[in-house]
DNA sequence: GCAAGTCAATACGCGAAAGTATGGATGCTA
DNA sequence: TAGCATCCATACTTTCGCGTATTGACTTGC
């Protein structure tokens, strides 16, 4: 039967320290993540941790190494079939917005970036995902430098919008608004 | 004489320990001010400090205010006077690109807007300037909803820019090719 | 059913940083 | 130059979080 909220009580293994810890970044950010806060979310001691991981940097080095091979690549992933360029562009902009949830992580590494662990990390990401853009762009037909810019330009907004709605909650938009906007982005930043 | 750095050796006001405050917040962030680190900075002991200021928060609290009076309005009050709003934002965003030192306690605060005291102050001032952009774009012709929108996009891809751009170090491009970008941001974000 | 392996609890050491207590040094003013 | 206010140093105390050491308990293979 196996009690469906978290007081499962079994044994804890490595990876669900690693999951309990992306949710906390993802929550309060990477600094939040300290040993013994998180053994009491699992309901758990320290004693627990220092079994499976060996210091608090080799679970956060575990939990970025997931977080990039697993959420991460699922984002992309599902527009990259798209053909028609554009289209694939205008359903990833839709996309980020209607689902921020999953961006949180990424908006609290993006907050993180002097931890020396989390900034190769986001340089890698980042230029995956910019090439992504970029290809897309060059698809509409831009020459190769226009397309470099526009993913560079499109990009930044998409971190601005993290920035700005995610953790400041501004602006404060209604449903309406906020589609409105969505629409505005895609005529902006894609080529009709 | 008065030897010319940083070594006055004279007594320190509350002034000293706010302006030393922000140097250190724009070098390294919200979270590396520390009240003893910032003394060793200063040349005296934390003594010193807890004569002028009485808790960390206290200081924290003034250096933000500090920065919300002077910096930051010097940004926007010098494109101001423009009268065409084309150029105005031309002008805005050429500045923005060419003197980054001076964004970057606005970058470092964008980092900390966990901290109770930074979310306020900057939910505050990226309103001002995103009214600001709001007033130009809806002087250049926009009808009110898509100049509120516009200046979003425009103040979203600013956000990010400093993010990728000064922490992130991403992307690393040459002199010429980073003048093409900001023409194109130019180009695409400011209608004809 | 008993040893080895796996997971967890407790107690402790240690360093960093905030804040306190107190006394000393320095400068201004009468 | 006496005296007061201002500024700073030193030595604490407390808190927090990482990491270690030790022991206990449950599980599994033989």
């Amino acid at each position: 039967m196996e009690a469906a909220s978290k007081q499962e009580r079994t044994r804890l293994s490595a990876d669900d320290w690693e999951l309990g810890a992306l949710e906390l970044i993802a929550e309060q950010g990477v600094s939040a993540l300290a040993v013994e806060a998180l053994a009491r979310r699992l309901g758990v001691t320290k004693g627990s941790f220092y079994w499976h991981f060996r210091t608090r940097e080799a679970l956060l080095k575990a939990a970025l190494a997931r977080w990039e091979r697993d959420d991460d690549r699922a984002l992309v992933a599902d527009v990259d079939p798209i053909p028609d360029p554009r289209e694939r562009l205008r359903e990833l902009f839709r996309r980020v917005a209607r689902e921020v949830q999953p961006h949180r992580i990424y908006a609290a590494l993006l907050k993180a970036l002097d931890h020396p662990q989390v900034l190769p990390l986001m340089a890698r990401v980042s230029q995956r995902r910019m090439d992504f853009l970029a290809l897309a762009y060059r698809q509409t037909g831009m020459d190769r430098t226009t397309a470099l810019n526009r993913a560079r330009l499109a990009y930044a907004a998409y971190v601005g919008f993290l920035q700005l709605n995610l953790t400041l909650g501004l602006p404060k938009l209604s449903h309406e608004e906020f589609d409105a906007y969505v629409a505005h982005v895609i005529d902006t930043l894609i080529p009709a």
